[in-house]
DNA sequence: TCAAAAGTGTTACAAGTACACCCATGA
DNA sequence: TCATGGGTGTACTTGTAACACTTTTGA
């Protein structure tokens, strides 16, 4: 065996959606190098470690929540980084990870960090080693699978409303949707949405019906977003 | 830094179509270990050598064929796999790569092989270390790539015609397509084909027209795969 | 002139878009 | 009773499925 080697972490791009907005969970350094930045959240793969299960270790670690395994929220892989560059300490390869969670309170940092906070996606600050590409490529990736998948229910809670459902769609792509079509589509899509007798009361129109995340996984037709069809039409 | 360290290799799962069927290109591994069996073509990752630049390397070396920055071709990541006990020498992380090439000559040996060929993907036989799941994941990845972009045309020589393109569709996928609906859908998607003024003479019945790839990237709205339509329409 | 493959036209249907309208509640 | 948001009905439009039909070649 070659005698080139890489030291192995895994960075998380956790997203979540608060106040309508998409939000990413960023730690400040609390070491060298890029000590004092900010940076995703990750950590070096263990001995004997595989790599989802340092992935859904640091996510517990900076959440609080066992989202990994939890039926709420979701975790996947998204790509490996390893320009030569990428880390002044050396060769070290970086598996990508890119988390849903439902809003939660603010984050407790752990391994490393010196403080972590929730970021909405237009004040994201400058980040360390190659993480914006990172980002990037996790914000692109969920922008995807949100067209056709029933993901988007991993950043509710484990009882929500169609309009609730609605909001993770809008805050992720940043357009409108227009409400009553986007009802049909998600109620009348097989075991997407499984609704409980509960009704929420307390706002200001008709109470709206609680749902719980049904079995399906898959969303056919696909969800179109507003960029794949024609101009956009901004949130705001 | 800790001092955990793996050794980085790429495996390719390279792809091409041959007498309609999707294959793939397997080596006999000419060392140690699982010397003798059948495996991914790869390699490990050289010092100041980034990823995508050993997978091209290997592809290089494989086919014959630069297929990594050319036209013809197309080279993405795939995925990777790290388990603890992966790999018998120890703790190596192994970057999946997916290659679409078109139909070339059998292929030459290199970089550890003692062998090489192409296998029909229904005669694919036992693979060494964790390969079967790469490349379960990687024509997974194909299979799906096709709905939504323009890389069939990957699969295909500089200039071929409409039929060439619907029997890679069928071969990836497995299914057989309406040779008149495709021919309008792929025809009428702005920038997917270019067509030339060559007709292709001595074959049996009306000489079909050349085209060349447009620069269109993706397919809006997607092809979709019978098992796609099949699936949303179960017993009602 | 016939068989075969390329390519066009047409009808039926499925799904998405836009929007009118009704429902149920708080203020 | 009015404003507000939840939820349903419906015409319009886009795109696919199925398939009849025409075109252009080799045998």
């Amino acid at each position: 065996m070659r005698g080139n080697l890489f030291a192995v972490a895994v960075n998380l791009v956790v997203l979540t959606v608060r106040s309508d907005r998409l939000h990413v969970l960023l730690i400040e350094r609390g070491e060298q190098p890029f000590l004092g930045e900010w940076a995703l959240p990750g950590g070096f793969v263990r001995p004997d470690e595989d790599l989802v299960h340092t992935a859904s270790r640091r996510l517990g670690e900076e959440t609080g929540a066992d989202t990994g395994d939890a039926v709420l929220g979701h975790l996947e892989q998204l790509a490996s980084y390893a320009a030569p560059d990428r880390d002044p300490r050396g060769r070290v390869l970086s598996v990508g990870y890119l988390a849903f969670v439902p809003d939660m309170p603010e984050p407790t940092p752990g391994g490393g960090a010196s403080a972590s906070a929730w970021f909405p996606l237009d004040r994201v600050p400058a980040l360390a080693f190659d993480h914006k590409q990172i980002l990037e490529d996790g914000v692109e990736r969920a922008k995807s699978k949100l067209e056709y998948t029933t993901l988007a229910a991993s950043f509710c809670p484990s009882e929500f409303t169609v309009t609730d459902l609605r909001r993770v769609y809008e805050a992720v792509w940043g357009s409108s949707l227009d409400p009553r079509n986007f009802q049909r589509k998600v109620t009348s899509t097989a075991d997407f949405l499984v609704p409980t007798p509960q009704l929420v009361t307390g706002g200001r129109g008709r109470p709206p019906r609680l749902f719980r995340r049904g079995p399906a996984t898959a969303l056919h037709p696909p969800m179109l977003r507003e960029s794949n069809r024609a101009a956009e039409r901004p949130l705001s």
